[in-house]
DNA sequence: TGCAATATATGTACTATGACAAGTATGAAG
DNA sequence: CTTCATACTTGTCATAGTACATATATTGCA
């Protein structure tokens, strides 16, 4: 028996570590600023592009220009489906369709100057939030900043392309 | 007249800024990082909840049961669609309606039980996803990533509840 | 009581996404 | 040249999200 099931607190984080991991807090904390970021280098765009198609402009940004199957299969889409997905991007004036040079029945999806405009937009918004952070700090906390996410990227490693894209970003 | 737009080389980064904020591309860089800690955190929870769905988990979480009007406003939707909207999620285990102890026709939204595992296996799966990094970390990196956070978050400041649901984290 | 305001639910309609199956054009192998 | 595989397109259908207008229930106030 599936009964309502009852209301619960709110719980802004659940669970604290252990008292010595400050490391992980601060991260945490960073991270929700970080988001805070990306989301507003987003927002802007958000009326032009849906989050999927966003994706697709993010693939093509990073790999150029993709024949259509694989192009579907980066953003892990159904082949079939991607063709009027496509379409509707063409429609929009995100993305191009163009021969194959090689064979006739491939079709490769290249950006569009709007579509390549769009993405910068989103990561020059991002830049220059990032930026703007930046710029109240002194040069010794900038220092800390530098060092801190350094260490912190490099321990993380580069995200693989197909894992950013989950979020479309 | 709107010729199809010619295909454009791919670009990682748009733009190199000036040789000398290395702090900035840092901060690029592990904004990146991060990204794909919240990607992968969101990743397994995707097929229980929409984007949209899991903005109001967020929402519940962080201020407890609200009338459906309020928790509309909160995530941006309009009154009226967010009716059948709250059906699809009560549908799904994810919330419940109940009716408000000081007006017969208030509405009030909580997270079941399932709705805040959701929530809490993805910001418990960002924690460990983060704490995984750390634990690489001698001593002293440990710290200097706790000291550049710090200070990072404490200039970018805490992002708006609306800002971050702007990608539904 | 009766009326206006409030809170939610429903009718209707449209777009985006996405799955699956079937069709069409092209290329390659024999 | 026939046949099979490849690459894309189209038909069909289902679901999610969202908007606008309208209906219903409830409350508060005159």
């Amino acid at each position: 028996m599936k009964t309502t099931t009852a209301a619960l607190p709110p719980s802004g984080d659940p669970g604290s570590g252990s008292p010595d991991d400050t490391a992980l807090t601060s991260a945490l904390t960073a991270s929700r600023a970080l988001l805070g970021v990306i989301a507003r280098s987003l927002a802007p765009v958000m009326d032009t592009v849906t989050l999927p198609q966003f994706r697709v402009l993010v693939v093509l940004s990073n790999f150029g220009p993709l024949r259509m199957g694989d192009l579907a299969q980066h953003v892990g889409a159904n082949q079939s489906s991607f063709s009027r997905f496509a379409d509707r991007m063409v429609a929009g004036g995100l993305i191009a369709r163009s021969a194959s040079p090689g064979s006739r029945r491939e079709v490769i999806i290249s950006l569009t100057a709007e579509g390549a405009r769009v993405y910068a937009e989103v990561t020059g918004a991002r830049k220059k939030e990032i930026a703007l952070v930046l710029e109240k700090l002194s040069d010794a906390e900038l220092d800390a900043v530098r060092a801190g996410f350094e260490v912190f990227a490099r321990a993380a490693g580069e995200p693989s392309a197909d894992e950013t894209l989950i979020l479309g970003i």
